[in-house]
DNA sequence: ATCACACGTGGGAGCGCTCCCACAGTACCT
DNA sequence: AGGTACTGTGGGAGCGCTCCCACGTGTGAT
């Protein structure tokens, strides 16, 4: 076991000079060996991780950012209370994806609330100061400042859920639209034929998508959408039994209702159970999102999946791509991406 | 609006000697400015102020870091699966009493799992780099060799759920001696003759402890306590039906159970149920924890309340203490300061 | 008047890296 | 033989701070 004596001076790490020292090279080469440029040959890489090893040395990464001018982090932003961010599974398998995606990487990953007004100035002061290299946005209202922000900052961001059709930033989304049709043919191929729909909050992007996902699955299947079958809910469970009751006024002979949400379906089966319809004998219900509700309901709720833990994957992909591309400082002139996945129709006994 | 040009070179952030020369004084100035030491005049410190206003300076903290050897940063090192970080309230409740106790700080909070033998790795090399000022540990097991490597690198910590009486890292722990006494005299006041105690994980120093407050609440009400009454659970609900069933052929006529957790009171509960007990007619039933599944339960659960958001709060304060005592390079030989918490027993309709 | 000692201040040195230029050495063409 | 090109290497400069020493200047005791 040779170089017993980790540390040259009491009490410090070892440095790069160091390292150069031990391994009888100059400093440009450990580092070149730390950051693996090919520009070394290989007896002269051997010996300086075999300096490193003995040293026990560790790059310091303050050093590296102050040089570099990056600091080899970027921010999870979750615009929501802690509680929220726990209550839903959405964040942790989104968490689980973005966890994944960055394990094989140098990238630190930091997880940063900003629901209250305070938390969002602490935000704004850290992204002021370039404390990460690149932003992952989720859940982001069509009102909210921060994309803005990290535009005028210049900071790479990904936002999941666009906000618009014109998002400015690289985005990931899931496939609203074909999700809603999957689920109106699905309930057209089952026989149904007034089939109503509760809408998610209108000013979220995603749920005006699955609004005219829902109207195209029936054009194509030959039927004119009626207006009058789509009410208007928030993604709430209250929003879902109001809704639903309007509907059931409506049309006391509905057969089947597409929810915005699970939790609105949830909603909406309550009222319909109060109002003495059977589920699916005289209504079919089908959710969004694929939550734990969905598993546990009575009956068992179908309900389009989302690939949350992809959507995850997805992102860190496209951050990383957007910060290498930064890197060498030449704005080239990039399309902006916008990656969009495929749901999937989880059929329950609700349909 | 003065000053409105906010870069005094394209593209670049602006620096303290940037401030320095706005305010017309030196660097070391608007560095004491900045760090808020009190060796400044009023007049001097409101024109720096000004200037930092005028040029929206935000220090850069890898340089701050660099040059002071620390990163205003701690970790909150979670050695257990993200699955399990989300699953139970524990860790919740926990980042939030952290988060709150913070968030007059300057201190930025990683949260950092641990689960897998990969993710310990790069956990250790992130620790030898020294990224983080000080480290809070929750959910240790007794074997886990990350304190040693703590205490080795030197980096303050914080454990909460010491590992024994003899823990060597500062600790914060709810009183689990107290807690368990609390619901064993509330049993005793109820009436309740032939009390038994499924525990928790014996190599857990906190379930040890509330077998000593279950022993020393029947010692203390007169009554020798009986070895045969507790059975070695492991906190999981398949361990509380395990011990019930064992307690229940042993002593047919007991008529009181104290469970190491709420989930294993749960395993319990239904051991009890299917051999006809009523609860609490027949047997009163006390859990630990006070978690969701104790509010939920039919009939709803006594159990022992831990102040989980408080003893996060308790331990960033020590933490900070521990941190701030270090940086004068003295190492003060202070004694290691142990905090414990009291608990509350929530009496509900099972006892 | 002299000394002593505060206080507020300026600026040099240095933290440990990366970046880049310079240079020796080798290889391959004219 | 000279030129050109490329490869591998060393080390200077500089990133933006903090720390600390040195230097006025003002105050009070002698």
């Amino acid at each position: 076991m040779a170089g017993h004596g980790a540390r040259s001076r009491s009490g410090g790490r070892p440095t790069l000079e160091e390292v150069a020292a031990r391994a009888g090279v100059g400093r440009g080469t450990v580092s070149r060996v730390i950051n693996g440029s090919p520009r070394v040959s290989d007896t002269t890489r051997a010996a300086v991780q075999a300096a490193v090893a003995e040293l026990g040395y560790v790059p310091n990464t303050a050093a590296r950012a102050l040089a570099a001018n990056r600091t080899d982090a970027i921010a999870l932003v979750v615009p929501e209370p802690e509680t929220r961010f726990f209550a839903e599974p959405y964040f942790s398998d989104m968490l689980r994806g973005v966890g994944s995606e960055l394990s094989d990487t140098e990238m630190q990953l930091l997880l940063i609330f900003a629901g209250s007004d305070r938390e969002r100035e602490r935000l704004a002061q850290y992204l002021a100061a370039h404390r990460v290299d690149g932003v992952l946005l989720v859940s982001v209202h069509a009102d909210d400042p921060l994309p803005d922000l990290l535009a005028q900052l210049e900071i790479p961001a990904v936002i999941s859920g666009p906000r618009s059709a014109a998002e400015t930033l690289t985005s990931v989304d899931s496939d609203n639209y074909g999700g809603a049709r999957s689920a109106v043919e699905h309930l057209l191929a089952r026989g149904r034929n007034r089939i109503a729909h509760i809408t998610g909050r209108l000013d979220v992007y995603g749920a005006q998508r699955r609004v005219d996902g829902y109207r195209d699955a029936l054009l194509d299947a030959g039927r004119k959408p009626d207006e009058l079958l789509i009410e208007p809910g928030d993604f709430t469970e209250e929003g879902g039994r109001r809704a639903m009751t309007t509907l059931l006024e409506r049309y006391p002979d509905l057969d089947a209702v597409f929810a915005g949400s699970d939790v609105t379906a949830a909603g909406a089966r309550q009222v319909l159970r109060e109002a003495g319809r059977r589920i699916p004998d005289d209504v079919a219900l089908v959710g969004y999102d694929d939550s734990a509700i969905a598993r546990h309901m009575d009956p068992p709720l179908t309900s389009v999946r989302q690939p949350i833990v992809e959507m995850g994957r997805a992102m860190i992909d496209l951050l990383l791509a957007e910060i290498a591309d930064r890197r060498p400082a030449v704005s080239r002139g990039l399309e902006r991406r916008h990656a969009v996945l495929r749901t999937e129709l989880v059929v329950r006994a609700s349909s």
